[in-house]
DNA sequence: ACTTTTATGTGACGAAGTCACACAGGAGTA
DNA sequence: TACTCCTGTGTGACTTCGTCACATAAAAGT
């Protein structure tokens, strides 16, 4: 099987796939603060009502109170976490990477969280996932557990502090070249998003990322082409920012 | 000593005020989910360092991370929560009202909160304190106070996506409607704001409020003179929010 | 009666979001 | 090849809201 081969099998049959790679589960368990704290029962209990995921590039994991996954710990690829108004507009909250932890994913069975959350995986990515319901258990009985759960949601609380002061306090194409610099420093030069998905990342229109693009390209700060942005100088483009 | 002269006292004498209030202390800590679990000796410890301080109204009680004040269980009066801009621009997060806690005073012990937060006291207020010192040994110690931190964190994170959903969501006009019919249920038909105020509770322009206050006026829901504003169209202010 | 402080009103402007529509480039199809 | 469809981008007019520079007014202090 050729890479693309095997990856549109991933995408068609995301649950198929390393349904029981014991292995990686046993390592996201030993590298997690609580997994000392319990006893051999619930380790097992643990281990039981996890299983490896896989989901392709843009595929929806969670969206508001309609599914409930569970706890994600993310092994590879990248997930997307936001919120989205009536009419559909959409804020990006924050994004989650490889060793990161995805507790929102959970957020029907914690009692705090009482606002919608969606989660879409951003590119193909890979998680190991504690279902609701088995987390909802061990969160009841177990302190270790539902201290680990609090502090997750303390942990997104200051990304979400960091997102917001962005959108309340900072002009936008400020904002912009902070994303393109961040890109630029994850991946290269070469940015692959649509305006439309940069919009969306920065709580914006599509067509505000147009025009301030084609003014950046305007001041020779990069160049604009149908669903690719390269960056020509980086100076530039690191004076917008302070 | 009168009202008027008691009140002067006590907000040119912060902190001298009910200082050993012991039935107070007892009476918040046995309301608080932690207090059953802990033993006898960090039971005394927890009372040992709590005070009853007092608040006038205005008083700043926590500014980003040049003070730190510790936990606040509030007894009377009301706190604002609020992020500010490096040239000055504030956003209220939330508010504390009387039985509610307030954990962000304590944002210098908590690892999680990388963010600047600033509190002040909205009216007169009455908290009981555990200082920032004790709690953070508390915490490190305790399991069931680590958790209660970061429980107290996720609850706010709520409220924090409230107020953002609004702002990033909802229209001036609604936004300001839904202001005053929180506040004509809370205090009546009279609200004692000036424009200056909401528009800080609302991260808006005072010239902003006064303009849409003054729309509000022509068709009928309120009446507007000096710092009083006055809900006359219950019905119509419904209508502006749904 | 005087200044000072605080609260509010107003018009012009600018930044950014909205709307309607045009157009361009690939992908798939006949 | 020509055709359609779909996605992505470009553009101008308009609206909303925040900003700035004032003016005015009401209270508070002296």
């Amino acid at each position: 099987m050729d890479n693309k081969a095997k990856e549109k099998f991933m995408t068609d049959n995301p649950d198929l796939w390393n349904k029981f790679d014991d292995e990686t589960k046993k390592y996201v368990c030993e590298n997690t603060c609580f997994w000392d704290k319990l006893d051999d029962d619930t380790k097992k209990y643990v281990l039981d009502n996890m299983e490896v995921v896989n989901y392709h590039a843009g595929q929806n994991i969670h969206s508001g109170d309609v599914q409930c996954v569970g706890v994600l710990f993310v092994k590879s690829g990248r997930l997307r976490v936001y919120i989205m108004s009536e009419d559909g507009k959409e804020v990006t909250l924050y994004r989650i990477g490889p060793g990161e932890v995805c507790i929102l994913t959970a957020s029907c069975v914690l009692s705090e969280i009482t606002f919608d959350v969606y989660v879409d995986a951003e590119e193909m990515s890979q998680a190991v996932v504690l279902n609701a319901y088995a987390f909802s258990k061990l969160i009841d009985s177990n302190i270790y557990i539902e201290n680990f759960a609090n502090r997750m949601k303390a942990q997104r609380f200051s990304d979400v502090m960091w997102t917001m002061q962005q959108i309340l306090f900072y002009s936008f194409d400020k904002r912009l070249a902070i994303f393109l610099y961040e890109e630029l420093i994850k991946n290269g030069p070469i940015i692959r998003y649509s305006h439309m998905e940069i919009a969306k990342y920065l709580g914006s229109a599509r067509e505000v990322v147009s025009r301030m693009l084609k003014y950046f390209e305007n001041e020779g700060i990069v160049k604009v082409s149908r669903k690719e942005i390269e960056i020509i100088d980086k100076k530039k483009l690191m004076e917008r920012i302070s």
